[in-house]
RNA sequence: GGGCCUAUAGCUCAGUUGGCUAGAGCGCACGCCUGAUAAGCGUGAGGUCGUUAGUUCAAUUCUAACUAGGCCCA
């Protein structure tokens, strides 16, 4: 019985655990980064770096974060990480969007009825309250997932001095003559007298009449009318289960691309959509032949005659005209209906509305003034019978807006709003060519948004609501004309710096008019002040105006916007739009947007699906360095999934990394760079090749994150770690690292590629796993050096020999061989671990033999086998197991093995043990 | 219904301007090791490249339609 001779081994040691506990060592992290005040000291280490401009799309401050504000933050947080340590100064600075209908919303809820009793200035008090709440939740929910940045000085665009400046920037856009007031049609109560936004809109099962009603082609056009119609006096037929808004017809909607048919009857020819023929006949019991087709896009701007009054009423084309209902002929009354209103825009409609927020018409209204709409339909439709218009009448069940708040239906209702037009001053053009000066990530999103602003309407500026930035305009009470005067303005904005929004309700806003100011059209001196407020999009949308500019570390424009897909429509959009009136430029460089978190299978998160993952479950079970780890997995340019699954692979991937790490930290016990570092050029060839690969990573990883492909690095490391060092390089340099003398070249040669591959991939890795990097390189530097996120990446540091990595490539296509016939001799049984073998490689190949030839040395070590023999010849690989006892300190089995004390040992740890005593 | 987008092994991703038997890692299966041990190593099985048509000598790659999914409108 030999010697134990494990206490003459090298073997690793270390206390960095390789159990992470991340679920309670993050936290300790993220606190000791606050005390140690990490963020202060990164800024300082890069005191005179370049700036790199990154500008924060503000969550709203409602609510727990979800999956989705993880996966963008992470993002960002990962951008900014990378950044500083490509060198740059990085000024993240949080911001959170805090007005706005959610917010009244959940405070109506959260009080009651109560609410309805306070003043403006109580309600908008919890309002604000209810928003710093959030913000304090999801600040601690975001710092959790190891977010870096200005944490104790986010930006809010409730603060006083953001709400001044989006006044400011609205009273710009006033005074360079971009808004207008307009009408528009809102889902309107009659009861409570109110506007609704669609949030406070239930649908409830409603009994309607449903109409078929004739509009008569007008006679006079017949030149123009389609071939299959010229002979007869044909009608359009609609279909309507809100005759009440027939007053208000302008015009007919028909589908560009749709077959229509006219259908001769006995006494009258009735034009309705092919797809739509059978129903109505069915419907309306009309009888009678086809006589002829046309399509849509023939009916474009012709006129036909209203039923009831003397007026016309003109033909229109629009896509969503449908075939699954009514006759693919829409009635369309711009000032009662959402569809209705945008083609009355382009049609330059009058946005006709004869309807008074008590739901009658208007007294002057021919036929039914003073009415109320709901019991004006009979009455419509007894006209409609009257007039011959009528084609049936009948009364139909269908899902219809109600007021959440007293319960009665609702109705569309065009009312006075702000717009900012697209169109002033070349607004929609100018903003279309600063869309090309940007670079979009990925580049769909050019498209994407250029399609948007090429076809909105004008922005809907206003909201009939408390919570948020007033519009601050006064018009004279005599004329009606809008006070432009630049010092009461002035005032207003000086009064929001110190106080808030609210000013502007606290007393007439007259009172900020300069003394003795008549109106310089009438000369009037009484003024009426605005009441509604702001749509918020137009507070997040000046961010850039409120934010960027005011501190060197964040300089407008901002280089980088990074949200989701949807802010195409959102925070990119109306940013571009206020920036384009307001500097005449895009506010960003370039834009990434990342796509939504589904669930496993592809499918959207939902709590009644009960597939939703949120944030916190995610860093109680696995950690915030596993959420990490996904979102740099996934192609987020694409919409990203989650499972549990998923983030148990990412929980191995990390432990992985986790143990690789712990490895190289084990090995390098006892290594003292200073002293024991080899230098490359005296480093064994196989060690320089690993230094090689190495060094070939680094300028890829770096590329990969200045392109923000996050996913590649993953890959890249992952793959690093598993492949080139655990599989390959870690399990050959085994036995040099335990087996030969401490000091021995041999082992300091191998430990020297292990620390500088440990201490450049940290940093590497550091903008991913920031508290994995931090906690290993206390392991190597102790507790109170510089900190690795102050750190800046590694640069390619060696000169590589490309016929080293070619000539071991090569090596490493023959170890694959041998371990294929190595496993087909495991599963014999003829050995168990390969050094219980010896391999006879015969090779045909001149150029191949050579090369093994002159490795023949070493690749036992290669191939952690025992022996190695090169012949000449056809027999690819034989494996011979070995009967020989094995060495007891390397477990070799050796040719020959020498004396060492009482044992026989090989001749290599002969030697070793020899130098020891 | 419209605009934009996506679809390659169970999962996450590669696949240069169309051109060898479509790759990797993870997972899985089987095995080895017990000196990285709640670790490490080896081997293997998995793909009609969403479906269908078209262009081409040749299509995962180009075109169209369809299907499924996502975002934004309506």
């Amino acid at each position: 019985m030999s010697k134990d001779y494990k206490d003459s081994l090298c073997l690793p040691k270390t206390q960095f655990p390789m159990k992470a506990n991340l679920t309670t060592r993050e936290p300790q992290i993220i606190e000791k980064w606050e005390k140690e005040g990490l963020y202060g000291k990164i800024m300082e280490a890069r005191k005179d770096a370049p700036v790199f401009a990154f500008h924060d799309g503000p969550p709203y401050a409602n609510g727990h974060i979800h999956l989705g504000h993880a996966l963008n933050k992470i993002l960002k947080d990962i951008v900014v990480r990378s950044r500083i340590l490509m060198g740059n100064k990085v000024y993240y600075r949080p911001g959170w969007d805090c007005h706005g209908l959610p917010i009244e919303l959940a405070v109506e809820k959260e009080h009651g009825k109560k609410v309805h009793g306070l003043d403006i200035h109580e309600f908008r008090n919890f309002c604000k309250g209810y928003a710093e709440k959030y913000i304090d939740i999801q600040r601690e929910e975001f710092k959790r997932l190891g977010l870096l940045g200005d944490w104790e000085n986010p930006y809010r665009t409730m603060e006083f001095d953001y709400e001044a400046e989006i006044a400011r920037s609205f009273i710009e856009c006033f005074l360079k003559g971009y808004v207008y007031k307009g009408l528009k049609p809102v889902q309107w109560c009659i009861r409570c007298q109110t506007a609704l936004a669609e949030a406070e809109v239930e649908y409830e099962d409603h009994a309607s009449p449903s109409v078929y009603v004739a509009f008569p082609f007008e006679v006079e056009e017949r030149a123009k009318w389609p071939e299959a119609l010229k002979g007869f006096d044909a009608s359009a037929v609609i279909w309507t289960t809100t005759p009440w808004t027939l007053p208000a017809n302008l015009a007919i909607a028909f589908h560009p691309d749709f077959t229509y048919v006219a259908i001769k009857t006995k006494d009258r020819v009735y034009v309705v959509a092919e797809e739509l023929m059978e129903i109505f006949l069915r419907e309306t019991g009309v009888s009678g032949t086809v006589e002829g087709k046309f399509k849509g896009k023939e009916l474009d701007r012709l006129y036909f005659r209203h039923p009831f009054y003397d007026r016309k009423s003109v033909g229109l084309l629009a896509q969503y005209v449908t075939s699954e209902q009514g006759t693919g002929c829409v009635h369309t009354a711009p000032g009662h209906g959402q569809e209705d209103f945008i083609s009355g825009l382009k049609y330059g409609l009058e946005i006709l509305c004869p309807v008074d927020g008590k739901g009658n018409f208007v007294e002057d209204l021919p036929l039914f003034g003073g009415q109320n709409v709901f019991e004006a339909n009979q009455k419509v439709i007894q006209l409609l019978k009257d007039k011959h218009a009528l084609l049936k009448s009948s009364t139909v069940h269908h899902s219809y807006p109600h007021c959440w708040r007293c319960k009665n239906p609702l109705i569309f209702r065009a009312t006075k709003q702000w717009f900012i037009s697209l169109e002033h001053d070349n607004l929609r053009r100018r903003s279309l060519e600063a869309i090309e000066k940007v670079q979009w990530i990925p580049a769909w999103g050019r498209n994407r948004i250029y399609g948007m602003i090429e076809n909105r309407p004008d922005w809907c500026l206003s909201r009939q609501r408390k919570w948020g930035v007033p519009i601050t305009l006064l018009s004279c009470d005599k004329c009606g004309e809008w006070v432009k005067d630049r010092k009461f303005f002035d005032n207003v904005v000086k009064a929001m710096e110190e106080r808030g929004a609210g000013v502007w309700f606290e007393a007439d806003p007259s009172g900020f008019l300069p003394e003795n100011f008549a109106c310089p059209k009438c000369g009037g001196k009484k003024f009426n002040a605005e009441q509604d407020i702001l749509d918020v999009w137009f507070d997040s949308g000046v961010s850039h105006k409120a934010v960027l500019g005011k501190n060197p570390d964040l300089p407008w424009p901002s280089e980088l916007y990074l949200e989701g897909s949807d802010q195409h429509r959102g925070w990119f959009h109306t940013s571009l739009l206020t920036s384009m009136i307001l500097d005449d430029k895009a506010p960003y460089k370039s834009v990434i947007t990342h796509g939504f978190t589904l669930d496993g299978q592809g499918r959207k998160m939902a709590k009644s699906m009960g597939n939703v993952i949120p944030p916190s479950e995610v860093t109680k079970k696995y950690g915030a360095e596993v959420l990490r780890l996904w979102v740099s997995m996934v192609d987020y340019r694409d919409d990203v999934r989650l499972s549990w699954d998923l983030l148990n692979q990412n929980a191995e991937a990390y432990m992985k990394i986790r143990n690789t790490i712990r490895y190289l930290i084990g090995n390098l016990n006892g290594f003292d760079p200073e002293k024991d570092k080899v230098p490359v050029e005296k480093m064994l060839e196989m060690d320089r090749y690993i230094l090689y690969l190495f060094n070939r990573l680094i300028p890829k990883v770096v590329k990969a994150y200045d392109d923000y492909a996050f996913h590649i690095i993953n890959r890249e490391l992952l793959q690093f770690c598993t492949v080139t060092l655990s599989s390959f390089y870690l399990d050959i340099i085994k036995d040099r690292l335990y087996c030969s003398g401490e000091k021995s070249v041999e082992r300091l040669s191998a430990q020297s590629v292990l620390y500088l591959v440990l201490v450049k991939m940290l940093k590497l890795m550091a903008p991913i796993l920031p508290f994995t990097a931090e906690e290993a390189w206390g392991y190597l530097y102790g507790e109170n050096a510089a900190p690795i996120h102050a750190e800046v990446f590694p640069e390619a540091f060696v000169e590589e020999d490309p016929a080293v990595i070619e000539r071991w490539d090569k090596l490493r296509e023959v170890r694959e061989t041998v371990n294929k016939a190595l496993e087909t001799s495991r599963q014999k049984g003829e050995i168990g671990k390969s050094l219980e073998a010896k391999v006879v490689i015969s090779v045909k190949d001149g150029g191949a033999l050579s090369l093994l030839k002159q490795y023949e040395k070493i690749l036992p070590e290669v191939f952690i086998v025992s022996q190695v023999e090169v012949l000449e010849g056809e027999d690819p690989v034989v494996v011979v197991p070995l009967e020989g006892a094995k060495c007891p300190r390397c477990w070799n089995v050796p040719v020959g093995f020498v004396k060492a004390g009482e044992d026989e040992l090989c001749p290599r740890c002969a030697e070793v043990i020899s130098k020891l005593s």
